[in-house]
DNA sequence: TGCCCGCGGATTGTCAACTATCTTGACATT
DNA sequence: AATGTCAAGATAGTTGACAATCCGCGGGCA
């Protein structure tokens, strides 16, 4: 066990991580704690134990623990516990990232022609906090407005699974780059999403998608350095 | 509520439905209905209500609705209750078959080179149970020996995340060809499967990547028929 | 008439105790 | 020395009761 939750402990997924109506804090909680490397994969989790520290019963914790297997953080062993599970360079190059290609380029182009002012608007308001994230030197800010940007687009398309599908890649994808560092810079990050605002506003789909391929394909090659499993 | 339980109630994901250590029976009987179309989309589903029909309790019917959520085949709402999803021909068409895609494109070339030859007699067991299957025209053995037949392989990757990405996935494209009745024949697909198999005993990477392309890609255009929504 | 408020039913969320199953290690057997 | 067997501990699986939440409906009020 390499993380504590004491009163401070706080999810990556927002800034009052409070918030919630029910023991879905704990999903957050925990998915937190995964990505910011407070477990190492390879990592148990037994139920008993997380809940008797997050002050809880096994329920919620035993549901937030089938979510992030879900997401791919984690494997459950029957009767074995849960794992945290690692991603390969290998992986996320050759899946994750092409299905989030795939998955944005279609909501995307089918969001251009459903989103409202009021849509943009939100968007818009994401691309703003990412700025000033960006200055204050707010990592996790950051990827909070970088998240629902796309999540904001994506729920516009309103394909169903296309958003249950991206919700699934998407924290792998996060987990990857926090573990390795391999993320560009704030400033650029913003300044990707600027653009990528800007063709929306002029329902230009082709600048958009190019745009967006840009903006996901990733950022620098694989060093192969370690030899990380998945497990 | 238009399904009903008997003790005929069989899952399409096995021979003996019984086998399992727990619950895990209940996401079979209840994925078994849904993709059978014993409910519709729409559907309410409620914990209550199954978990008397089945003979059990709510907590493994509860389990089975969150697996059932992560494969897409039916979304939760707080306080209100589980409801069956459609899929669209257009999110087939443009997510999940192009995911599809990637996914067996990277576990196909990435099994090549680490099958034994006792996993590929095991393809070619699954090779011969449907093509018996496509004999006696039995589609539920057809699927089912598909399903295996993919999951060998990828399994064989060893790749964690994608096979558990396919996983979530397949049960959805298996819904709307169940649907919707747009399978190929049975004969077809046993020819598909074996001609995969042949090219794989020899190592062929391009040659089995081609077959894979064919195989997976849709057997007929969409026809525009009913206006499927997602729920 | 039209709108706000609160009450009641329906449904999931949470909990603590109980049960089934697996894993581990010690010990006997060959 | 290798292997089979059993018992104890650890862990998830299951259950039934209770709490929290949401939604619709009907009555009161302007």
């Amino acid at each position: 066990m390499l993380a504590s939750f004491g009163p401070d402990t706080r999810a990556v997924g927002g800034p009052t991580a409070k918030a919630g109506p029910r023991g879905q804090q704990i999903v957050e909680i925990l998915r937190g704690a995964i990505i910011a490397g407070h477990f190492e994969p390879g990592e148990r989790l037994i139920e008993a134990t997380l809940s008797g520290e997050l002050g809880t019963s096994r329920g919620p914790v035993r549901e937030a623990l089938r979510q992030l297997e879900n997401e791919g953080l984690v494997i459950s062993l029957p009767y074995r516990g849960a794992v945290v599970l690692g991603v390969s360079d290998e992986e996320v190059q050759n899946v994750l990232i092409p299905i989030r290609l795939t998955v944005e380029r279609y909501s995307f182009a089918k969001a251009l022609e459903r989103m409202t002012q009021d849509d943009l608007a939100e968007v818009a308001k994401q691309v703003w906090l990412m700025e000033q994230a960006a200055i204050a030197g707010d990592l996790a800010k950051s990827v909070e407005a970088d998240l629902r940007f796309h999540e904001i687009v994506i729920s516009a398309s309103g394909q169903t699974h296309t958003l249950q599908i991206w919700r699934s890649i998407w924290p792998r994808i996060r987990a990857y780059f926090y573990r390795y560092g391999r993320s560009a810079s704030l400033e650029q990050m913003a300044e990707d999403h600027r653009q990528l605002l800007a063709a929306m506003q002029t329902r230009d789909s082709d600048k958009v998608l190019a745009l967006l391929e840009q903006h996901i394909a990733v950022p620098a090659p694989p060093t192969p350095l370690r030899k990380q499993t998945t497990a």
